[in-house]
DNA sequence: TTATACAGGACTAAAATGGTACTCAATTGA
DNA sequence: TCAATTGAGTACCATTTTAGTCCTGTATAA
């Protein structure tokens, strides 16, 4: 399926509740009523933000997370990294020299590749993207064939 | 980390394999020797992929697996979903109606978008492309850019 | 100083994944 | 027609990952 967690997916929906409001302060509580998640998981989430420097948090009364930046500087690819790590479809994707089939295998090049394209494709929407309720009009269908997989450059 | 399981990951590589040998049959063992993976492994992935129509069986002797279809008309798209089913990023973006959360998500139809454009991507890269040893020359960084998600057209 | 709210870590339960083994069916060719 | 080869199908187990919970500690504001 190349699915997200569920936590990723927890995550979003969090992220793009908090920056509907960007102003004010959310405590873990009110957002998992907002959103309609449990408690503990939606602040497990929220910590896991935070740690990744997408939220800040502000401890006691009257504390909870904000934004740690404006939503528009808030990527698709930076909330996904926050729960699950980098993006990477494969292993060898994302560091080197750990694969010993590497002799044997003669697609990781092409792969790397591919990967890449998927991440530039995900730090390409924003938080503001998402969080907006008007759909993010991606011309999807014929741009993506421009990406001709036999022109120049590197 | 977005990442392709491991079956999947094989499953593109022994396709691959396949791939530079188009002419002849290829049976489960000697796949198994030449990418350096356990047989039983590799004989689960091929059913997989031959249940997929993604290639064709011949059994008894001198029997084995080819293509089904020029190399050039299998996507990685194909591959990825012959193991791990429909590409899509969340649960929502794959079948209607399941998620008793759509009230409070309120980022369902973006991801769909996004999910959407993964796809596209998969499919435009073929086993051709994988299985050459050439890279493919992805011009990544530029064109993605080109989907700007404000442009016009649904 | 007390109530609020986040931080961190440990722990458990459940599910997905990966891998193995065994038996059956089909094809070839001697 | 029989034996060897090779895929098909199924069931099973071990491991890892994921999800979720709980508890204790700490910072802040009123």
């Amino acid at each position: 399926m190349l699915k997200l967690s569920r936590l990723t997916d927890y995550a979003a929906v969090v992220m793009a509740q908090i920056a509907r409001h960007a102003h004010a302060s959310h405590a873990a509580a009110d957002l998992a009523e907002a959103v309609q998640l449990p408690h503990p998981t939606v602040s497990k989430t929220l910590k896991m933000l935070a740690r990744a420097g997408l939220l800040v948090s502000q401890r006691g009364a009257q504390g909870g997370y904000r934004l740690a930046r404006p939503a528009s500087q808030i990527t698709a690819a930076d909330i996904i990294a926050a729960i699950e790590g980098p993006v990477a479809m494969t292993e060898c994707s994302q560091a080197e020299g750990d694969c010993e089939l590497v002799a044997t295998c003669g697609v990781a090049d092409n792969w790397q590749r591919v990967s890449l394209a998927m991440r530039t494709l995900l730090e390409s929407v924003t938080l503001a993207h998402l969080a907006d309720t008007a759909p993010i009009k991606l011309p999807v269908q014929l741009p993506i064939q421009t990406i001709s997989l036999s022109a120049a450059s590197a």
